[in-house]
Parts: structure tokens; C-alpha cells; sequence
DNA sequence: ATGGTCGACTCTCGA
């Protein structure tokens, strides 16, 4: 069995407790987490240390940042969209190969609003990472993809979707940017086993009691080839961790597979 | 209602 779960913590040095806990309460094989804000200088390992689990990660000050914790060593892990061109949001994708199985965890660009140059750069990410996809995966191999898209797929993935036509993460052109790269060759594993389930995964700090009334979005995914999700048995998203003090306004995703 | 609340970090930006 592989379980593999992701979250966007909001500053892994505010969140240590959260995952120590959620990681001792679920064990799972590989958790990727995003929005780690903080540089590898600073990366709170020690305080991490006490999971048991290896941590390979990269970020910078204030902004961004990835994570994996795996139960084994990876045998292999890159960094970035595309390595060595200076891209200056880096600390935005890390693939690691952990039993043989690449995993890509990715923290898309959010775009701020449709008619910002924000926006298009969050479009044309989708658009390199299908060509990343093509340079470092097949999709007649397991793999999976997993992370914070800052896309909500479906109107059933966001509340009230006819006031969010023109919000950066539901607008028809993040849609279709997100669905070319899922079209690569992956397959949304949570939306496959629960196919009519409204399911938020992200509720907004700043929209009040966002999380008692249920307005929030599905944005947080784990995907997979066909060749694996064939044998996820099993995705869901913890809440629990939501609705602590001091919580990300993101939540929990797992999925298992059974290999 | 065009706000709201967080987190990092200089004070305002990003989400």
C-alpha cells in the first residue's frame, strides 16, 4: 500500500504540531505540503525531526515553498519547473522518486486577478508543466501529481460558482489550462472514486465562517496515470485539522494505493 | 458588503 497525502500549510514553522500530529495520526508514506514559507537556511528541521520522516525541501523568504516527507529516502529529487534557468519561482515544484514511483508537488501560482500579468503567468505554468510532464514522465508509468492547482476543476468545486466567472481560480481560462495539463495523462483520483461528492478542500480565512458555512473550494488535488489510479482504493480529505486553532485555511487530501 | 484574516516581515504584499 502507498498513501499519499497533500497540504497547503501556511507556514511549516506556525504548523509544526499540525503535522507532527497528522502525520503520526495517518501515517502515510509521503506527505507533500506547499506554502512552506521559508527559506532552506531556516527550514525547522529539528523541530520536524521527531516524525521519523525524511524531509526534502526548497523554498525562499516570505513566499512559496515545497515539501515531501517520505517514511523512506527518495532516490532521486529535483527541483523546479525548469532547472537552471533562473526561474524565479522555483520553490514551487519538487519531484522525488520514492519506491520506484515518481511524485511531482507542485504549488501552481494563484494569478491574483484575470486581467493581471499575474494571471497569464499562472496559464503559461500550466502550459510548462504539461512540457515538464512530457520531459520526466510517461503516462503508461505510475506516477502521480499532487499539490495546491489553485483550480476549482467543476462548478460542484467551489460554492456559489456563478459569483466565481471571473476569479482566478475558477475563470474558464484556469480551467482549460489546468484541464491541458491533466489531459497529459493523469487522473484526479478523488474525483474518481467519489464522483458526485462536494468536497472542499480550502476555505477562505478572509470570507467569514467560510468553514461553518461550507463556502469553500476544491483546489488541492492528487492525481494520477491510469496505470496507478487503477489501484487507488481509497481518497479523502481530512477536515479535523481545519477547524483547530490556528489551523492553514487549507485541509488535508490522502489517497491510497493499493501496490 | 468590493470587505474580511492570516503569515512573513517592515510595512506592505500575497493568498
Amino acid at each position: 500500500m502507498l498513501k499519499v497525502a497533500t497540504y497547503n500549510v501556511n507556514s511549516i514553522r506556525k504548523r509544526i504540531d499540525t503535522v507532527l500530529e497528522w502525520l503520526k495520526a495517518h501515517e502515510p508514506d509521503v506527505l507533500c505540503v506547499q506554502e512552506t514559507k521559508v527559506q532552506d537556511e531556516d527550514f525547522p528541521l529539528l523541530a520536524l525531526q521527531p516524525s521519523g520522516y525524511h524531509i526534502t525541501f526548497r523554498g525562499m523568504k516570505s513566499y512559496n515553498g515545497v515539501a515531501i516527507f517520505s517514511r523512506e529516502q527518495p532516490q532521486s529529487v529535483a527541483y523546479g519547473l525548469d532547472v537552471g534557468n533562473g526561474d524565479p519561482d522555483e520553490p514551487r515544484l519538487i519531484r522525488a522518486m520514492i519506491r520506484g514511483i515518481p511524485i511531482v508537488n507542485t504549488y501552481v501560482p494563484q494569478g491574483f486577478e484575470i486581467d493581471s500579468p499575474k494571471y497569464q503567468y499562472k496559464l503559461q505554468w500550466y502550459k510548462r508543466l504539461r512540457k515538464y510532464f512530457d520531459k520526466h514522465l510517461s503516462p503508461e508509468k505510475p506516477a502521480i501529481w499532487c499539490g495546491d492547482m489553485n483550480v476549482a476543476p467543476e462548478p460542484v468545486d467551489v460554492h456559489s460558482p456563478e459569483k466565481h466567472l471571473d476569479h482566478v481560480c475558477f475563470h474558464e481560462d484556469a480551467r482549460k489550462a489546468y484541464q491541458e495539463a491533466v489531459a497529459w495523462g493523469f487522473v484526479d483520483v478523488f474525483r474518481k472514486l467519489h464522483p458526485d461528492r462536494q468536497q472542499f478542500t480550502f476555505w477562505d480565512y478572509r470570507a467569514p465562517n467560510s468553514l461553518a458555512n461550507n463556502r469553500g473550494w476544491r483546489i488541492d488535488h492528487i492525481m494520477a496515470t491510469p496505470p496507478m489510479a487503477g489501484k487507488c482504493v481509497a481518497s479523502d480529505v481530512d477536515i479535523e485539522p481545519r477547524k483547530q486553532p490556528n489551523s492553514s485555511d487549507h485541509t488535508f487530501l490522502w489517497a491510497e494505493f493499493e501496490i
